[in-house]
DNA sequence: TAGTGTGAAATAGTTCACAGCC
DNA sequence: GGCTGTGAACTATTTCACACTA
């Protein structure tokens, strides 16, 4: 799905390490000091072995006796994530969707902050949404170029998907998420994520009906 | 992630499934009667041997000389999908992301049809949101009983998501789609897929900063 | 001696390659 | 000649197993 990337860290274990990342900054509040793999594993329901693996792909080592130290892992996850000058993400279609995710991100601040939202409709693309300031679609390239905007999301109706993604991928853009329910196209030079809640819906139904009847069709 | 499934389809083949239904029901308004697997990779941006694969592995055939009878294929695809009696959601959480996923879901009727929506504060519980009637969570059993609801989606607070997984599978419930940035401990026998915006965003800027670092543009 | 780091095996999923057909 | 069906190769990811260490 997503193009090839050279890195040494597979995606998997990339989510996977977002997701440990706010685990121990839960347990650093609670003021534990180290974890074992699998108190982690088990919070994050997989494997020890797992865990220890993600750990080591980001040449993090724990030591037999008393396992990793939390605040220094939640440091070095942060270093890989929150890179050099924080990054500036763009969301196109305010939509029902679109406001929730701003409302949504607008609590949490995020690394990817969203700083800029777009409507082609001029009643919606007008003032603030959950602090962040809405446009008018044609300014999409100013803006986005101003204010060095590197990550876009998606929110439109799918058959204007492909076209807003061009767009942002014209203007600078250089990652896209997208929550559409139709596939981009996009250069190889550019990275895509697909977030499809139709699909995924359908998806656990499918596999609960043939959990219950056991029997395929 | 998900559980294990003793399933001859494989997961990722069933979410390209759902896709391709869509991308022929579309073909099929414009009249198209036959495609080829090429035709359909294409739109569904992946190779024509995986579409290949995708549609055998239903035990679908096509023909070297006209290629795949859309309109049949749609209702195969159909008939794997929209079994015996249809399936019914409930949502729980009527926060933003609630509320954005109803709305979305009202417009287009998917699958497994929404018919109950739950949540603790009783302002939020009242009358209906997007023609899905909301009740407050002490009724979530009474309803989901009664009502035979067998999938329930999950926009509540992270800290409050196990817990209400728990009440609906004790309720009936078996499959989940939680939407709650963490992971759910369920039993062997449930189904549960797990979307998470946070996390995806973070991975996207991730990837998107990496390559960039790659190759100066 | 429980817990780590890591090579090796296992498993899941994708792409290749080619025979057969229309 | 281009397209399908399918075994085989390949890639990606997870799990296993075990030496090692504090």
């Amino acid at each position: 799905m997503a193009s090839q990337l050279n890195s040494i860290i597979p995606a998997p274990t990339v989510e996977r390490l977002v997701l440990y990342r706010r685990l121990l900054e839960g347990l650093a509040q609670g003021g534990t000091e180290y974890v074992h793999s699998h108190e982690l594993a088990e919070k994050a329901n997989n494997s020890a072995a797992q865990v220890r693996r993600d750990l080591m792909s980001i040449g993090y080592t724990g030591s037999p006796a008393k396992g990793y130290a939390v605040a220094d892992l939640v440091k070095r996850i942060g270093r890989l994530f929150d890179k050099k000058g924080d990054q500036k993400a763009a969301l196109v279609g305010v939509g029902k969707l679109g406001r929730a995710i701003l409302g949504y991100f607008a609590l949490r601040q995020p690394h990817p902050r969203i700083v800029a939202a777009f409507d082609s409709d001029k009643d919606k693309s007008q003032g603030d949404i959950a602090g962040c300031p809405c446009y008018p679609i044609e300014e999409l390239i100013n803006v986005i170029v101003r204010e060095k905007i590197s990550i876009g999301i998606i929110t439109v109706p799918a058959q204007h998907a492909q076209q807003v993604a061009d767009l942002m991928l014209l203007a600078g853009v250089r990652g896209l998420l997208n929550f559409a329910p139709t596939p981009l196209k996009v250069p190889a030079w550019a990275v895509v994520d697909h977030v499809d809640i139709t699909t995924k819906l359908e998806k656990v139904a499918f596999f609960t009906e043939l959990k219950a009847g056991k029997q395929p069709c």
